[in-house]
DNA sequence: CATGAATGAGCCTTCATTCAT
DNA sequence: TATGAATGAAGGCTCATTCAT
């Protein structure tokens, strides 16, 4: 008799498909990756595969969405951590991106999201619906982190969040991964320069 | 009797068939690229192109030369046209950006590239090479700012320098597509606003 | 607890799954049927399909016996209706024929038994046997219809009944179901047509 | 150097490869049919069957075209054969029938074509066209058959028609094809019966 | 140099079937 | 008996690549 529930179970094969694909699509792309890697690399068949999910697409909608959510619960306990002490951002934020640098499936994952946003229109759709999120969530950290700071919120906060998101996709793209200690060192230290850089100044742009 | 001569008709045809494949490439990314369709584009037959290069793989690495050529050229152009007056860079960075982020195919191409070097050993040697000029092209527009303005190089040039073009990347990526003059705006701005951010100040971070 | 005994909700179960495979089958053929339509169309699953039959053959072959025994009975209740009276056999033949081109299902499984049986020897030794006693049933209708019309039995009685059978099967083949009524109208006239030419005139051929 | 040239190369190809899938489609039908098969017969890779055809769909409906051609062509030839002389049409018929009735995939092929109309309604459209031509020689040739027999033409001329080539169609369906040589017989000597039968008698029905 | 017919590996997907529950 | 997760073979189709012309 097994352990689980059918249900369980279910859950268990479904959890092993997505980590699979998630690093397949990293790293092969939505167009390079294969159903068949997958599923092997999960340690199923390919019909497990079909039984779960309706195809490649539904999968990718399926960890984007799981991206998005993971994506702003970070954010969030970064807000979180900091609400009660007023300690350096800066740091935080910085250890926070070489924290994600080193995810290189999420990152990756997080790019070709981004891509496919470009060629779906469907997955565009729900893309947009997601960042939305994300960039909220966003928002509200430098929100409080300006609050903490003293100073007056700058009228493109928006804009302002979008860069740090940018920049944290950029880094981690054009960054080499062959060292990815020094890189990620050297990315955390870029991404505490902007936060420092933005926030600091008096004076506007 | 054609007018050109034989290395003339082949240039030609090289030409047509990478303007074609560069598009392919940035649209649909190195796996998803079908050089049939390159090959149609292009006005030619499969046979064409494989006459002309040895397969996908070659292709995409004569892109990747001409791609960091060609951006290495525009940085020079960008530090000659502002070594004569001391214009303020802000704003040419901010325009030299901005059309960057029209020239979809390119940067979209810029993208496929660093997610093949990681794919593809052969192919990262060759990309570190190339950016490794790119990178030198900004540190001279970057170190020949800083002294325009009056200030003392900072230390971490190097790292500067690679900020500023993984924001460029970065703002790419996650800007909308779907308004890109609005979003072409804004990244303009939030670079320009980086480039402020991070030359202006006098103390260092 | 149920108010039916095991038996009679196994009975029920096969009734649903013949026929929802009837359907299937007559509008997909055998190949292009599919046991999870089937199963899904009858409100089981896969596994209640599997528990009641050995599978897709074995179906098939349940339904092409209760096909036939009702072929069987339907040229049976024909000639009974008419044993008492002496109407008009061409019309009721007609009426009969217009019926059976308007239960599409059985028609088409009709057709694609006799497809099965080219493909499948087994199934083609049960088809055999299952046409006898149709062909059987016919020859008796013609036999009696014969006889009240005062003629002698033709010696080819056995190749009349089969053309019958033929021109029925033909028909319904071959008239369009677009516009069902007419078409049907007219291939019970085509049969009434039929019989009248086959049985009428004194002189053989 | 080849004998041939590419456009005799080409047409030779598709007619093997249309070879093959005629008696793949007739023995398997449309959903039964594999393209590997109908390859690996006609002596070709998979990639050559769609070098040269789009997929199932576009065979099948080429084949159709091709086979209304033939039968076209079979029963004009029929018409002509008898447009000098006066012969007993019966006898041709008859032994007209006889070989459709012994060329099992093109016959086969016809059945499928009919349930192929069922189901696809693009095939369906073109199917009634080619019908169509089919019908209309029929018309043709039981019309030349009434004017030598000095009959007058009957209202149901089309009827008629219709009711002949399905009777064929039937016939060819319910005769047992394993001794094909006296079912083929006993299938001529109906349809001549049937031919005698509808034209013979002065009454009408 | 350019063509396009042919190849064959590999892809996504469906499906009959099995089996533990 | 009924369920549905999992299998694995097979199918339709695409595509990079080769090669005779």
């Amino acid at each position: 008799m097994s352990r689980m529930t059918r249900e369980q179970s279910r859950d268990l094969t479904q959890q092993k498909l997505r980590e699979a694909a998630l690093k397949e699509f990293a790293f092969a792309g939505f167009a390079g990756a294969s159903i068949d890697r997958i599923s092997e690399a999960a340690g199923f068949s390919r019909g497990a595969f079909y039984a779960n999910y309706k195809g490649k697409h539904e999968l990718m909608l399926e960890l984007m969405c799981e991206m998005s959510a993971l994506e702003v619960e970070r954010w969030r306990e970064l807000i979180l951590a900091h609400a009660a002490d007023s300690d350096d951002f800066a740091a935080s934020v910085a250890e926070r991106f070489e924290a994600f640098m080193q995810e290189t499936p999420w990152a990756l994952f997080a790019v070709e999201a981004q891509l496919q946003a470009r060629r779906d229109p469907l997955f565009a759709a729900r893309h947009r619906e997601y960042m939305g999120y994300v960039n909220q969530s966003i928002k509200e950290l430098l929100s409080m982190s300006f609050q903490q700071a003293g100073k007056q919120l700058p009228e493109d906060l928006e804009l302002l969040g979008h860069t740090f998101y940018s920049l944290a996709l950029g880094l981690f793209l054009s960054t080499d991964p062959v060292c990815p200690t020094t890189g990620a060192k050297a990315a955390g230290a870029a991404m505490a320069r902007l936060y420092s850089g933005l926030l600091a100044p008096t004076r506007g742009v």
